[in-house]
DNA sequence: TGCCTGGCCTAT
DNA sequence: TGAGATAGGCCAGGCA
């Protein structure tokens, strides 16, 4: 890599000297905030930094800082002659008192959001959005007129008071307004009824009010009464988002005219601003909206002097370099290349080394460098749980009291908080959870562990796997001794410090994390952050609002909404006829199972029917679906349901960005549109799940069951049909045997010789069983496995065969070749048996391969105990049983052979 | 030795 | 207040 030329690039990024002289003229003359951005900045590091004002003096810093700075405002945006159009990142909101000019009429506190993101010319913008207020809903009692509600609302009001006696707030319940909407738990005949809509004054009262109306209130007339509250468990800043029609990452336009510049700036962004949340404009991520902003991402590494033979604590051991890189999203090359290090360090070609006497005074330059860059992404490898952690708590220890200051927000820290995130997914893992306002932390760490089953989640083995690339090869052990040597041993820790913030930086470019993770934001609606912090569910259910929002339909709160706990029975999972078959197996298929017998028998929580409800209502028969699990769901003709109709159009929306992407040559575009296709795809295959969530949001295991119920009859019914007209009897050469199925797939021995025939009776059949079902559900015709080996259910191997000419690849599952839980050894004595299985034809020849290299094993016991890392090896101490174990493997594959 | 249970990991 | 689902194979370990 030419370091040299990357220099010179970089610094043509950044606006020349004269450039940024002409901007100044202007700005004292309007006296913006440019220029008081930069005196505040000067002011704080005369407060806090001794030796960067000892430094000030010398060009070398003034140029440094030049160089971490954001590009300038442009005159339009400064003579606020210019609409502001940005991407947003993040959406938080503070508690503080309503805005006088935007807001006349109100008084005492209320809740700001806050709105960060970046211009297209990489400005940073802070938004404050007013006037935007909490609320729920309850059902309205029937009869209750406006003197009732006028009466409840003082009760209400009264017994909000009570509850919250430490609060001081004038008022609770703001209004309480009559709407017209509908559950959309069952369907209803009539279209609407009446609502309660509960505006209260503060996000946080949305709980406390929930929990007075869940245990009931006294109301005149009609005694101790409880309410279910609807849409009462929606965060605020989700709420704000769905109401105002923005999603994840989209692009946010502020007319001229319709922002108030901050008197006071608040934020060190560059554009900050007020502005009504009426007066925003939302845009759909298309065209040229669906682009990305520049933004800064930082990627960053530190190292620790640990004790020897001892994992570094911040309470003990000092931070000794901290390195950095800061690239702009799109470019290939970063913008800078940093280095801090505690004691001298020797140069290194195109990076910017800063050396330090003490701790305090890295820590110290780091905090000034975030503040400086301002990145809106900061990456790195498991910087949530270790790196940004350490650094606040060694800040901590130091007496540093101005250093967690790394946010948006000026004056304000860095909170820190412990959390634990338990799903069946991950299993429960305790982590940390760090706010630093106005910027989104990305771990690769977690998204790696997300979104890639591995073997190993090291920076060193993810980075062999994805990128051929591996660390620099330092020992923790050899870290205190490299400090304590001289500026030449400090280099080689440097090197090694940077490669572990570049690693990452290549991880999040090669698998486009930045472009899959903004789509998926914008697909589901939910904030960027949410995605790495939170569960699948979430997604779903903000699709569910936003969709339930436009036909007026509100979501209850309770657990567990017309559905009682349990379980549900599953897929079926036909009997594994286990045996080597040495004739093309095809696999038949259906494309996306669940969501298309959600949308063929329109399941939604809006189309079912209660059994008192059928007799009531004595709906025609011709009009509803009785599931095989014995529900009753209204069809489209009556009422669409909701969870088909997000489901469609996350299908057809897959379908155009496939389609657009066939279409598209820039490499950026297609990155966008393969992101999307991907989330569109996850996003689709989540709603089953999401209905089936016992401990979620808003279950309906009617819903899931009668899927799965469906599943079940259509893979039988998919069996019975094959075997039933592929016979000899209807004109086919021999007898079709369907010897295996899972879920969706059935594998059908069709009984002819060849790859290219089996290929064409699969068609035929899929065709065939297809015309069979309501549309959309379709079977496909897949694959050839040929030849194939099926060990049991879940178990198989064979190889795969797309086109008729040549096989794709040898195709294992759930075989010891691709689990985690065994040793190399017996991995790669499996591979090596299917090879010579299934390529070779060879079975005696594999069960021999095994035999002989067991016996290689137990002649040299220290290969073993160097090769093996079994469980069963490493639980009883004993080989012998590990040893048997793969006998019995190689046994078992003979007497299926 | 066989039978059962819990833990782990995978298939779909 | 935060968490997609069930089916199923195989092993370790306890017990008779």
């Amino acid at each position: 890599m030419n370091t040299g030329n990357s220099r010179k690039r970089s610094a043509a990024a950044t606006p020349s000297p004269q450039q940024q002289q002409k901007h100044h003229a202007v700005m004292e003359e309007e006296d913006l905030d440019e220029d008081v951005f930069l005196e505040e900045t000067l002011l704080q590091y005369e407060e806090d930094s001794q030796v960067l004002r000892e430094l000030e003096e010398s060009n070398a810093i003034k140029e440094r800082l030049q160089k971490w700075k954001r590009p300038s405002l442009s005159q339009a945006y400064i003579a606020q002659t210019q609409s502001i159009s940005f991407q947003q990142l993040e959406i938080d909101y503070i508690i503080a008192a309503s805005h006088k000019e935007l807001l006349p009429n109100s008084s005492g506190q209320a809740a700001i959001l806050r709105i960060f993101g970046v211009t297209k010319e990489g400005n940073s913008v802070c938004c404050h959005v007013h006037g935007f207020e909490p609320y729920f809903y309850i059902s309205c009692p029937p009869g209750m007129g406006p003197d009732d509600i006028s009466r409840f609302h003082q009760i209400l009001e009264g017994r909000m008071r009570e509850a919250n006696r430490n609060s001081n707030a004038p008022k609770f319940v703001r209004r309480i307004e009559v709407v017209q909407k509908r559950s959309i738990m069952y369907y209803q005949q009539q279209a609407s009824q009446s609502f309660l809509k509960i505006v209260v004054a503060l996000p946080t009262m949305v709980t406390s009010c929930r929990g007075i109306l869940d245990r009931g209130i006294q109301i005149d007339g009609l005694g101790m009464k409880s309410f279910l509250t609807y849409e009462s468990n929606v965060l605020f800043a989700l709420r704000f988002m769905i109401d105002c029609n923005i999603v994840g990452g989209n692009w946010i336009e502020v007319p001229v005219g319709k922002y108030k510049k901050a008197a006071r700036n608040l934020s060190y962004c560059q554009l900050e601003f007020d502005c009504l949340y009426s007066d925003l404009i939302s845009h759909s991520p298309e065209g040229e909206y669906s682009k990305m902003a520049p933004f800064r991402i930082l990627s960053f590494d530190i190292e620790c002097a640990g004790r020897k033979g001892h994992f570094p604590e911040p309470t003990q051991d000092p931070v000794i370099q901290v390195a950095n890189l800061v690239t702009l999203q799109g470019q290939d090359q970063p913008l800078i290349r940093n280095v801090m290090t505690l004691k001298s360090c020797s140069p290194i070609v195109g990076v910017d080394i800063m050396s330090f006497d003490t701790e305090k005074e890295v820590l110290r330059a780091w905090r000034d460098l975030i503040r400086e860059v301002d990145p809106d992404i900061i990456i790195g490898y498991n910087i949530c749980n270790f790196d940004l952690p350490y650094l606040i708590r060694r800040a901590e220890v130091l007496g540093m009291a101005e250093f967690p200051m790394l946010g948006r927000i000026r004056n304000s820290r860095v909170r820190v908080k412990d959390a634990t995130f338990s799903s069946r997914q991950h299993g429960t893992r305790e982590s940390k959870e760090i706010t630093i306002e106005g910027r989104v932390q990305f771990d690769l760490f977690q998204a790696v562990q997300r979104d890639y089953k591995l073997s190993s989640y090291s920076l060193n083995s993810v980075s062999a796997h994805f990128l051929n690339e591996q660390k620099e090869d330092v020992h923790h052990s050899i870290i205190s001794d490299l400090q304590n040597g001289n500026a030449e041993t400090r280099r080689r820790l440097a090197v090694y410090c940077l490669k572990d913030a570049y690693l990452p930086q290549r991880l999040l470019d090669k698998l486009m994390f930045i472009y899959n993770y903004v789509e998926m934001a914008r697909v589901t609606g939910v904030p960027i952050s949410f995605l790495l912090s939170r569960g699948q569910s979430i997604k779903v259910l903000s699709q569910l609002l936003r969709k339930a929002k436009q036909k007026d339909l509100v979501i209850p709160n309770a657990k567990q909404a017309g559905s009682e706990q349990g379980t549900f029975e599953g897929a079926t999972v036909l009997e594994a006829r286990a045996g080597f078959y040495e004739k093309p197996i095809a696999t038949l298929d259906f494309a996306s199972l669940y969501p298309s017998i959600m949308m063929a028998y329109n399941l939604c929580y809006c189309t079912l029917v209660t059994p008192e409800e059928v007799r009531k209502l004595n709906l025609p028969p011709e009009c509803v679906n009785k599931t095989p699990s014995g529900e009753t769901f209204v069809k489209s003709t009556l009422q669409k349901g909701i969870l088909p109709e997000i489901l469609e159009e996350l299908l057809t929306a897959r379908k155009r960005a496939k389609a657009d992407l066939k279409e598209a040559t820039d490499p950026r575009v297609k990155a966008v549109l393969d992101g999307r296709q991907l989330a569109l795809k996850i996003s689709a295959n989540s709603v089953y799940g999401f209905t089936g969530a016992t401990v979620g949001q808003l279950p309906c295991l009617e819903i899931s069951s009668s899927v799965t119920s469906y599943g079940r009859q259509m893979i039988e019914h998919t069996k019975k049909l094959v075997e039933d007209k592929f016979t000899v009897l209807g004109g086919y050469e021999h007898n079709a045997e369907v010897i295996y199925g899972d879920t969706d797939s059935v594998m059908v021995q069709f009984g002819v010789p060849t790859v290219e025939e089996a290929m064409k009776l699969g068609r035929e059949a899929a065709d065939y069983i297809s015309g069979t079902f309501i549309k959309p559900i379709k079977l496909e015709f897949e694959k050839i496995y040929y030849p194939y080996l099926l060990i049991s259910k879940k178990r198989y191997a064979g190889l795969l065969w797309t086109n008729p000419d040549k096989h794709d690849k040898m195709d294992a599952k759930g075989i010891e070749t691709v689990r985690r839980d065994n040793c190399l050894l017996v991995k790669n004595l499996v591979t090596e048996c299917l090879y010579k299985i299934l390529v070779d034809r060879d079975v005696p020849g594999a069960v021999q391969y095994v035999k002989n290299t067991i016996s290689d094993l137990l002649l040299n016991r220290m290969d073993l105990s160097l090769l093996v890392i079994t469980k069963g090896l490493t639980k009883t101490g004993d080989d012998y049983e590990v040893k048997t174990a793969h006998v019995e493997l190689a046994e078992r594959m003979r007497k299926v052979g």
